[in-house]
DNA sequence: GATGAATGAGGGTTCATTCAT
DNA sequence: GATGAATGAACCCTCATTCAT
């Protein structure tokens, strides 16, 4: 059986309570959750929490840029394989993911707020919220141009109009989830519909 | 100088813990909010904060219920001054409203959050919502008609997508505010783009 | 209908006030019970509480007064009324009155714990106390002398002896206060068996 | 100089806020008595005593506990050893301990008077008063046998007054204690007396 | 690196008391 | 005399953080 190197365990622990963490804040919110509460979920100790994190802002900081950068990663992934055929069903499956998970859905809402409220937070999360919107307009764009259609505005307000539908839903959502993902479904097929086919 | 009455003192009273605790919940949240905080900045003590609301819940559903309220009659104004003339002006004017006050939208998306957490909350919450998202449907149904156009999807769909915009946008507003309500606006024109004329 | 006098109803806003602190002492102590629970129950207002009593402290010291008289002039009827035919049953209602009213025996000794615990009320307690001990030395020296039989031990012992079993078994009393005062009785047939036939 | 173990040292907190905890509930009362005074006094910060208890009715109850069972347990010890030559002896020892320590009685009656008001307490408190008095009703039967003595009453009836008489005379005891006892012990001399003689 | 006892600031809430009405 | 809004000190308890083990 192969031990762990004191390396591996470490980064396995770090993994541990980061995934805690997620559901603490997603269930309590950021001031609710309390660092026992993570630890403890996680089957740590307080000490072992602060060994892994200066703090708890820190862990905070930590998971949104572990959350963005693997939203950043997915959307990179669907430009890669964006092909005619199976766009939209790549798309379906992304949007199922973002609204399939609530406590993702109201985890991401909280990371949103806490960071419009912290000044230390905003900083680092303002960097990586300009680098998922930057992806994910040059993601529509290349949309846009496989499907030979024109966008009915600024693709920076169509990514935005989309941001704003997929954090609005996770808030909306109440305890009854099935229809979440209506909403932005809704949007796209109106945006396609809105598109004017391009001129050759 | 007119003195104030007993009742009318308690009533200032009241409404001015109101507006601090909105200042304050929009500010750190309803957890980071303490109820020192709402009270001292309300100018009164702690004391004074309790001989006027059970406690800080209290106060959160009591804020709850005049947002939701004020929400629903501007909604209901809206509705009966619908005509082609003026709609897209008055629409407009309330979009503004809407996203106007940053506070306002941080706290509704908290409150939207926080309803969502504790039971207690979403027990009052829910009616209030309830009604709001009935009044929505009611007025978008409204309009589709005084248009003739047929909507591309159900009303109740529309009206949540709005409201998950409307919270949306709250949230990703960033501190630079001048392109909220794009979203909104997108929305709209796509949603009359989409919609049939209706056969006459 | 006799309407009351300005003074007559101050006396029964007083006494009202004063039933309802028995109650809420007896119920949840002195420091449990609170000054507007107090003022409620007996559907009043703190105001008018202190406009009949100048401190919580002041109306726990105006019912430890009121009690002790009571219990003085009780021990003093009962000497008035002293002959050999009804002396046992004179005894008999008396305890059962001491000890039937569960309330009343909690009061008793949660005064007599206050009393000692505060310098301010000791002062007043200590007299009440001396005379109600003096009165009840009296009794039951006449009582000795009626039934021509020499006491086993000094009079004052005895007083004491009879207040301990009393406050002791207010304190003992569970749920089930069925055999309250059996304590009582068999120290008295005791005490009778144990006293000599006193030589003519 | 021994250093303290982890335990060791956890221990010796836990124990110093117990006394301190007894002194204060002897002196103030349950409601009376803050946990800050507890904790301050022993030493120890808030944080401290949270960490060794549950709550303030928590270290009531262990304190309950904690009395009662050194209560059984020298009850206990006293069936032991007893015989004829040191019974008397003994028993005088005991009851100068029980009466000695005026903290103690004031905390004795206390806890009596709590166990009463609280449910949640009660649940504690009886279970192990009806240990004590077991062990107080089997000792009493023991010593009426050593002494070929038949009791005037059923043993559960002096096993409760001599419980009531201790509470009592606890109660009663003024800030001169001289005479703490002397109830006992006239209770202990008229039982005797009203003892019959059994038949071989 | 992990532990958890301890700290100490603060959080929500209660309550004796005051005082303008 | 009675009212009850307001005060402000405590109270019970929680929690981020530290540090000796």
């Amino acid at each position: 059986m192969a031990r762990l190197s004191r390396e591996e365990s470490r980064v396995r622990t770090r993994e541990m309570l980061l995934a805690s963490a997620a559901r603490a804040f997603a269930r309590a919110g950021y001031s609710g959750a309390s660092v026992d509460d993570i630890a403890e979920d996680a089957g740590f100790s307080k000490g072992a929490f602060y060994s892994n994190f200066a703090s708890k802002e820190a862990i905070f900081l930590a998971l949104l840029e572990v959350r963005k950068q693997s939203e950043i990663m997915a959307v990179r992934a669907m430009i890669a394989e964006v092909d005619s055929d199976k766009l939209m069903e790549t798309l379906t499956t992304w949007l199922d993911a973002l609204h399939g998970d609530r406590d993702f859905a109201l985890l991401a809402a909280e990371l949103e707020l806490q960071a419009r409220r912290s000044e230390s937070l905003a900083a680092g999360y303002e960097a990586l919220q300009k680098r998922f919107s930057d992806e994910l307009v040059a993601f529509i764009a290349v949309v846009f141009e496989r499907l030979e259609l024109t966008p009915p505005a600024p693709i920076k307000d169509i990514a935005d109009t989309f941001i704003a539908i997929s954090n609005g839903s996770a808030l909306a959502a109440g305890h009854q989830n099935q229809h979440a993902g209506r909403s932005m479904r809704l949007f796209l097929d109106m945006l396609i519909k809105a598109s004017a086919t391009r001129a050759r």
